[in-house]
DNA sequence: GAAATATATCCGACCGGTCGTTCTTATTTA
DNA sequence: TAAATAAGAACGACCGGTCGGATATATTTC
């Protein structure tokens, strides 16, 4: 970085490149995009890509690391803003699918195309997919553990079960969204979590009224 | 076919092929699985592949739809045998689960797979996939509307919704079987439908006692 | 029934094209 | 000037696909 705070032209470089690298790997997956259609589509040659990664893999996992960060950014650190316990947990799905629905990425999730792309093929992105994934599960985990402790809960909630629940209509949105009709797919998603908060969470002011 | 009822040579290679490709696309995907892995894998000419295919694409549409046998046998035929509503909701997930569980295809559910590989790549192996999965909804929704009419749910029941609750649970099984811990995995999928029935259908008897 | 013919099936060799990667060279930046 | 950054050309490997010919099977002919 220069004394002015600017970032160096190489640094500025490789943030474009990740950027649309998440992008199109997001539809076309991480394997299936080609350096040189990136290339092409930064308007840079393919071999100049080998300057700032010694190979594709080293960008995957540098693409990964990009998209984990704005996952972070929009999804994760909005609903961290919301006060602890269920209504935080809601944020989060409804983030989520905000987030699916208004086509951030044009492609779709980046995580569940690239984790089923690599589902079957060991090596380094898949365990670094594997990592990002246990994280995920872990922090969705952690959220519903501070609803229950807050009494928001019952204390006999199935705090894994619930996460793994949750994740679902996520996931499932995800992938159905692009075969079948968005809209009944979205409304679906939000629907089933808040069905799912609505039985176990006994206080009602906690999640919002109406159909979703 | 002959007067003996024996399947010709290339009947007996065909169906041979597609069950490999089944496989082998499970894991690899559909456009991951190269024609040249496929017949070595089954000790025969890549150019004789193209004997019985004009397109490496008609050998796709060919694959998905012995795919779509393989389905209806294994997780439609033993549900069918199962008596109408609640109780056959529950034995068509279960079917599901265990063939997940039971790595029937050694590279995950063959369906998830290809989806997500084809989500944004259209033409003609997109459109067959899109009308799989809508048959698939239609299904899902269908035994749940028996359902209702039986009376073993209530009448309010928004079909489209449960239908959307059940396959979620799959899908999602289907990918995180993968990543995370397996066994965990499918205990949720098969606990969360399970609760999910539970929670709406009056009468207990209809399902299985114990936490599943 | 045997020979002859037609057809289905399959293979090895090869093509053009794309892939990730490397090497050499030029240009910018500090 | 030295280092960082970029481009261009070319590589070997692999891809889907084609082609002529060999082999097995079915059908016809005598």
């Amino acid at each position: 970085m220069n004394v002015d705070g600017r970032l160096a032209r190489g640094q500025r470089t490789r943030t474009a490149v990740l950027d649309a690298a998440v992008g199109l790997a997001s539809a076309s997956g991480l394997d299936g995009l080609s350096l040189g259609h990136l290339a092409e589509s930064l308007g840079v040659s393919k071999s100049g890509l080998f300057a700032h990664w010694r190979s594709k893999e080293e960008l995957q996992l540098a693409t990964i690391d990009r998209a984990v960060a704005q996952w972070q950014e929009l999804i994760i650190a909005p609903a961290l803003r919301t006060s602890r316990g269920v209504r935080r947990i809601h944020a989060l799905h409804e983030a989520r699918i905000e987030f699916y629905a208004g086509r951030v990425l044009p492609g779709g999730c980046f995580f569940a195309t690239t984790e089923f792309e690599f589902n079957a093929r060991p090596g380094a992105v898949r365990d670094r997919l594997a990592e990002v994934f246990a994280a995920w599960t872990a922090f969705l985990e952690r959220l519903v553990t501070e609803a229950v402790e807050l009494g928001e809960l019952p204390p006999t909630t199935d705090v894994a079960l619930l996460a793994y629940e949750i994740d679902a209509y996520g996931i499932a949105a995800a992938m159905r969204s692009r075969l079948l009709d968005p809209e009944v797919t979205y409304r679906h998603a939000r629907l089933g979590v808040l069905n799912l908060l609505r039985a176990l969470c006994p206080d009602p002011a906690l999640l919002p009224e109406g159909p979703a």
